[in-house]
RNA sequence: GCCGGGAUGGCGAAAUUGGCAGACGCAGCGGACUUAAAAUCCGCAGGUCCGAAAGGACUGUGGGGGUUCGAUUCCCCCUCCCGGCACCA
């Protein structure tokens, strides 16, 4: 029998500290190595009885070691999926490695380790580095992209595509990085022209043969089911839209004019296709402009070495401002070929001019100018006075500014068509419908939707990455490998340089093979997947890790799925463009293959701020780098996971500073202690109900329970402010050594200390679990903290039984009166108009108002 | 240029619906314990001014204006920082 007076006695021998000291080193391994020894503690299976929950953090790049980001990334994840679990949800949290890449190859290069072994060795480092932290993932499930198991169904996937008519080969001018020494899709492009790997590097275009995947064909969708996506964030779908970027306009061919002199201007017949949206304004364009690199200039300054080098001068322009990242600013310059076309509607000749504001890359890389109507065109206009017709008149609420000559250029679509023949009269909206369908009917145009959005380039030179399933036969041409000869495996001894194109190409027992149609010579695709193909679908693969028959099995992915796609999806805002839209479209394209009945990949996308440090972005040449090994060495894992959630709400930038992260670490050990000296699982009154009547300090303990439960849930619920979630449990720690005497004297009943303290351990759980899990089993509970039921939140424990209520005079704070919870109006009123200060501040004034704003505040107004 | 997000003590931040600005933590100061230190526990703390003190006055959420009994919160104008897009026709 443990005497009262002794809390130690309440702790197992075996495991008694020497002192109140919190050995978080000790307990951390302790705990770490039992849950690794009983990996289907994580586990997850399709349950039809429970509500399913599919939590999932970005798979990281196994780059060698787990970053500061990576730790607040997976520390908002398993803090939800802790909580879920605690809710009684069938969670699915799982893990793995996107594990192709380019790193591995430099790695080979300048270490002399090949690929597959540096790359293993860096997952097996940074598993350990995640089982330290304590992170609850289900490993049976984990998914490691460079495996042949894997990379498989990247194959597969690859030859549904090409029988669908959506992969396809084609030349073309593609992105090339000289670092990466390969090809890059647009959106791993960044906007000043610079690889997204190597910020300073400039990409250069190159002219080759590639496949592309048609994205496009599931643009419309993929804009349009960005209204859907209402867990996600605005920006990341605002990002996407932009990337998208749809556009509603109208096609017009203008036929080229050979009444003057057609020699050198390609076929007779000839005509340059012109995109607009405000076709409507046709009758004011008086140029055609053409990009410096649209084809038919080629043909124009075959014969004219002088437009030839006025041309290449825009070129170089164009390339200089792209470079410079401002082609938004680049001062518009332009020159004239001599040549006119023929505006369909008016017949009218209108003279073809070369401009560097023309983008090959948009529309059809030529426009007709309208300068009264577009500011471009107008300054362009102005620039080399060509002339400015004014075809719209504004429609404005403001009966002056209607009808009346406006300030040029007017580009708003408010107003109606003068000077434009048959469709003088019309407003904007009526004449672009009608015009549009005269092009049609008449052939030389239509209403057309350009996007942005071009289809995914993925070929890539590079050896570490999934091989492309394809062959080239000299009789048959380009041939889908056999599906029953997958995996094509990527050969092991391979000679790795960054230059001298695909390092496959150079292993001849993998080139030379056989066709599967004519049984002659053949050689295989050299070049393979960008490896965000291995991303776009990875997290169906968790749900049925382990299928060698399929991807996935359908009925189990849609178990997990459900209709709208993972639950919560965490991760960096930098992927809002490649990673996410590439996911959406593979969740698209699976569908229509029938395996899948999810629009969408994911219903809830969070993205986390960086984690930053003396303001800047942490890296290794600004030497502000932390090291998650070095604070969990240093603090805990607990420490460093609590303090990843406590230092900022998960979505903004956080700060990193090691003070901080010893507050944590006192907190961790001001908990232990409470403990050490409260929990005394022998006690007779120990686990006995909680007496319906408390005294005033339990009491007080009590309701700050209860409001602290309410503020840890509504955020897990809502928000997500941990920040605020941690703080709360903090103010209860405080309050509780607050009572510490009254404790001591035993004014508070044991069986609720018991009480108070399993419900602190179980608001702690999610967030620093490593000590919850030693504290529980220092109560001496025998069932597993995942599952221990989350506590309920009781309002009327929470309850204050009196209320404080600042007075105002006149706005500003002049007395507090105390009244009961419950108080009316009147008598609030009554207690602040007799408080002794109220009374003094309004000595010989008359008070002309009074509110009461019920168990808030009152505001006396005087004169 | 357009679209987002942001600016609050010495620092990270809080204030969930227009109602006590600065919770919680860091750093700081004071006290207790200690031979001493560390650790721990308790307390103080936006700024300026008055006061020996208790206490009090004024002021304060990037700047200026407005609405309101009352504004960090709503409206208008402006500055700066971060992110995205950008001659997209």
């Amino acid at each position: 029998m443990p005497t009262e007076d002794n809390a130690k006695t309440a702790v197992p021998s075996a495991e008694r500290p020497n002192d109140e000291r919190y050995d978080a080193q000790r307990v951390e391994t302790k705990w770490s190595e039992r849950w690794q020894q009983n990996p289907s503690l994580y586990a997850a299976e399709p349950n039809s009885s429970k509500r399913k929950y599919y939590v999932l953090e970005m798979l990281p790049y196994p780059s060698g070691a787990l970053h500061m980001g990576h730790v607040r990334n997976y520390s908002i994840g398993d803090a939800l999926a802790r909580y879920m679990w605690m809710n009684g949800y069938n969670v699915l949290h799982p893990m793995g490695w996107d594990s192709f890449g380019l790193p591995a190859e430099n790695a080979a290069i300048s270490a002399n380790v090949p690929p597959r072994e540096w790359t293993l060795r860096n997952i097996a480092n940074m598993k350990a580095q995640m089982n330290r932290l304590g992170f609850a993932y289900d490993w049976a499930r984990e998914v490691t992209t460079c495996l042949p198991e894997y990379y498989r169904w990247n194959q597969w996937f690859f030859l549904k595509l090409f029988e669908q008519g959506l992969a396809y080969r084609k030349k073309s001018k593609v992105n090339w990085c000289p670092k990466c020494a390969t090809v890059l899709a647009n959106e791993q492009v960044l906007s000043n022209g610079c690889c997204w790997r190597h910020e300073d590097t400039l990409v250069e275009q190159r002219e080759l043969e590639q496949w592309f995947l048609r994205i496009t064909k599931y643009a419309d969708e993929l804009l349009r089911d960005l209204e859907k996506l209402d867990g996600w964030p605005d920006k990341v779908r605002t990002m996407q839209r932009n990337w998208i970027g749809r556009s509603e306009g109208t096609l017009v061919d203008f036929k080229l004019d050979y009444a003057e002199n057609h020699k050198g201007f390609g076929p007779a017949g000839s005509t340059i296709s012109v995109f607009t949206t405000r076709v409507d304004t046709i009758f004011g364009a008086t140029s055609v402009q053409l990009a410096p690199e649209h084809p038919i200039v080629g043909d124009l300054t075959a014969t004219n070495a002088d437009l030839r080098v006025k041309v290449d001068q825009l070129i170089a322009e164009q390339r200089k401002a792209k470079e410079a990242g401002d082609i938004g600013e680049i001062e518009k310059h332009g020159v004239f070929t001599g040549r006119y076309a023929i505006n369909p509607y008016n017949n009218e000749k209108v003279p073809i001019w070369v401009a560097n504001y023309i983008l090959m890359d948009y529309g059809t890389g030529a426009i007709m100018s309208v300068p009264a109507h577009d500011e471009r065109d107008y300054e362009f206009a102005q620039k080399y006075k060509l002339e400015i017709r004014l075809v719209i008149l504004p429609i404005s609420d403001d009966p002056e500014e209607t009808m009346t000559e406006p300030a040029l250029p007017f580009v708003s679509e408010r107003g109606m068509l003068i000077n434009s023949g048959k469709y003088g009269g019309l407003s904007c909206q009526q004449a672009m419908q009608q015009m549009a369908e005269y092009a049609e009917q008449k052939g030389f145009g239509k209403a057309t939707v350009t996007y942005r959005l071009k289809d995914w380039g993925i070929s890539r030179q590079r050896y570490w990455g999934t091989p492309i399933p394809m062959l080239y036969c000299e009789k048959d041409g380009i041939v889908a490998a056999p599906e029953k000869d997958l995996p094509v495996i990527l050969p092991e001894k391979v000679e790795i340089t960054l230059t001298g194109g695909s390092p496959l190409s150079r292993v001849p027992e993998f080139v030379h093979t056989t066709c599967p149609k004519c049984g002659g010579p053949a050689r295989r695709e050299t070049d393979t997947m960008d490896t965000f193909v291995d991303s776009s679908w990875y997290f169906y693969r968790y749900t049925d890790a382990r299928n060698d028959r399929a991807p996935f099995d359908s009925k189990t992915a849609q178990y997990w799925f459900g209709d709208r796609g993972i639950d919560q999806y965490i991760g960096g805002v930098e992927h809002a463009i490649l990673h996410l839209i590439y996911s959406r479209f593979w969740t698209k394209f699976m569908r229509d293959l029938g395996l899948l009945t999810n629009d969408e990949p994911v219903e809830r996308l969070f993205t986390q701020g960086m984690v930053i440090k003396d303001g800047a972005k942490m890296s290794k040449s600004l030497g502000n780098v932390v090291s998650p090994d070095e604070m969990v060495a240093r603090y805990g894992a607990d420490a460093a996971r609590l303090y990843s959630l406590f230092a900022a709400p998960p979505d903004r930038d956080l700060d990193w500073q090691d003070s901080g992260i010893e507050g944590i670490q006192r907190f961790l050990g001001r908990v232990y202690r409470f403990f050490v000296r409260n929990a005394r699982p022998n006690h007779p009154d120990w686990r006995k109900p909680v007496p319906a009547e408390l005294s005033p300090v339990a009491r007080a303990i009590q309701r700050k329970l209860h409001q602290t439960i309410k503020r840890v849930s509504d955020d897990f619920q809502g928000r997500w402010h941990f920040n605020t979630c941690i703080a709360a449990i903090m103010e209860l720690v405080n309050v509780l050594y607050g009572a510490d005497d009254a404790i001591a004297k035993k004014e508070v009943p044991v069986a609720f200390v018991a009480e108070v303290q399993r419900s602190l351990v179980l608001l702690l759980a999610p967030f620093a679990p490593y000590l919850a899990h030693e504290l529980w089993e220092m109560m001496g509970e025998q069932g597993s903290l995942l599952r221990a039921p989350w506590p309920k939140f009781d309002a009327a424990l929470a309850k204050e039984e009196e209320i404080e209520i600042p007075v105002q005079i006149n706005g500003k704070l002049r007395g507090r009166v105390t009244v009961p919870a419950e108080a009316t109006e009147e008598f609030v009123l009554e207690c602040a108009l007799a408080d002794e200060k109220v009374q003094a501040a309004i000595a010989g004034k008359q008070v002309v108002k009074k509110i009461y704003v019920p168990g808030k505040m009152v505001n006396l107004v005087v004169k």
